[in-house]
DNA sequence: CAGCTACTGACAGTTTTTGTCAGTAGCCTT
DNA sequence: AAGGCTACTGACAAAAACTGTCAGTAGCTG
């Protein structure tokens, strides 16, 4: 097997696995000798390529580095950008340094040549969300939504009425200056939609809360989907 | 000067050029025999590497592939995952299209095992924008300023007023739900701001305009942090 | 058509790679 | 602490790959 061959398919298996992979492993699948591995991580790691090995354990990919470089056609990276815009002008202040950085990675790439005509630079987005209280919410909702952690939140409906609520955060819907919180509501024990911006307080608990079958944000949007079709 | 390091001075040498490169140039260059410099780009070929030759003419990159392939975070990605669904519900059609094709190709390379904990499924976005008159007008509007012809506009303002004018388009700001056009208003000789849901008739001109140092998007935007701060 | 280019095969000399062997060092479990 | 497992490295001879020269084919452009 040719070496520029295999080094590829070191990276293939390398990115493939949960656990780790020696090298012995190694040159039994690509059926070569383990000196002739050992060199080839050397040649991975003298060009970069994030692999680490530990003695008596074996190798495996440094974590962070599972997501492969992808390619975009210059519209597709004109959507990207844009996108990148609008989570930093409307989302939460974490995802907005995220977007910073990926718009810094996209734009040192690009060929010089290539800048002039970037039509993004006539796309801009205003930048004044971030500092509402609305904002701040988002952030906390969304690491319970990730974490299933439940929330109790007062809350104050457009006519006036306050309501204090526990419940099982499940997704955030984006309407364009405005966001949701989709949740299954304790009080109510049925789902539930609340506008960010009318959150009065909100605590993240402690405890956990567990989806299944019947609760769950893909549920949730069926039912929508039954019910208003595909307007939602 | 070793094989891999040619191959990829080469596929450098490609990307920072508008012109074709001859083989007797990349050979000079990278002082090596023309029929190494053959042999180089057949193992480019064989391995994917978008460069094409013609007889008579030399080589170059396939149209399409200047922008190389961008590594991101888990992270990052979140956002350029929800950025793409924010530019699908809330620009214009092409730019949909471009922002559904790149979400289809991060979908494709992520592995199985990060879809299932992938943040990007519980934060969703309102698709009712792309159908109404003002998206619409974004389209022409966005070609118009990257085509630099002249917008003919019937407009009505807040007060019910009517107005037409004559612009050259230079920009344009997504305020959430709100899109406005920054133009050169012929009428008042100054620049303008205006609320692409207000237009009532819109014209793109076969006639083009030019910017210079003192009419355009970036001296409007220095003029705007100079009256308002870094509000804008 | 002439001049330029990309392209390919053959061959001998040069360089790189490979597997075997021996030895070093670290991690994990008992 | 010892043993078994792993990653790691240098040396060397044999095998493989690479390189430049030469000769010839084919296509593009003015």
């Amino acid at each position: 097997m040719a070496k520029a061959d295999r080094l590829l398919k070191i990276i293939t298996l390398l990115k493939g696995r949960r656990t780790v992979i020696t090298a012995r492993q190694l040159a039994e699948v690509l059926e070569t000798s383990e000196r002739t591995i050992y060199r080839d991580i050397q040649v991975l790691l003298d060009t970069g390529f994030p692999v680490e090995g530990e003695a008596g354990v074996g190798y495996r990919l440094q974590p962070g580095f599972e997501i492969p470089p992808i390619m975009f056609t210059a519209e597709q990276l004109l959507a990207v950008q844009l996108g990148l815009k609008m989570v930093q002008g409307w989302s939460d202040k974490e995802l907005a340094i995220s977007a910073e950085e990926a718009r810094v990675k996209i734009e040192a790439v690009i060929p010089d040549r290539l800048k002039e005509t970037n039509q993004q630079n006539c796309l801009l987005v205003s930048k004044h969300y971030l500092n509402t209280e609305a904002a701040q919410h988002s952030l906390s909702i969304r690491r319970a939504i990730q974490q299933q952690y439940y929330l109790t939140m007062a809350y104050k409906k457009a006519d006036g009425e306050h309501s204090k609520r526990v419940l099982m955060p499940l997704g955030l819907v984006y309407w364009g200056q405005k966001w949701t919180l989709i949740a299954w509501c304790l009080l109510r024990h049925d789902y539930r939609e609340f506008r960010l911006d009318r959150i009065q307080a909100l605590v993240v608990e402690s405890e956990k809360f567990s989806t299944d079958e019947s609760i769950n944000l893909t549920s949730y949007l069926k039912l929508l989907r039954e019910l208003y079709g595909e307007q939602c």
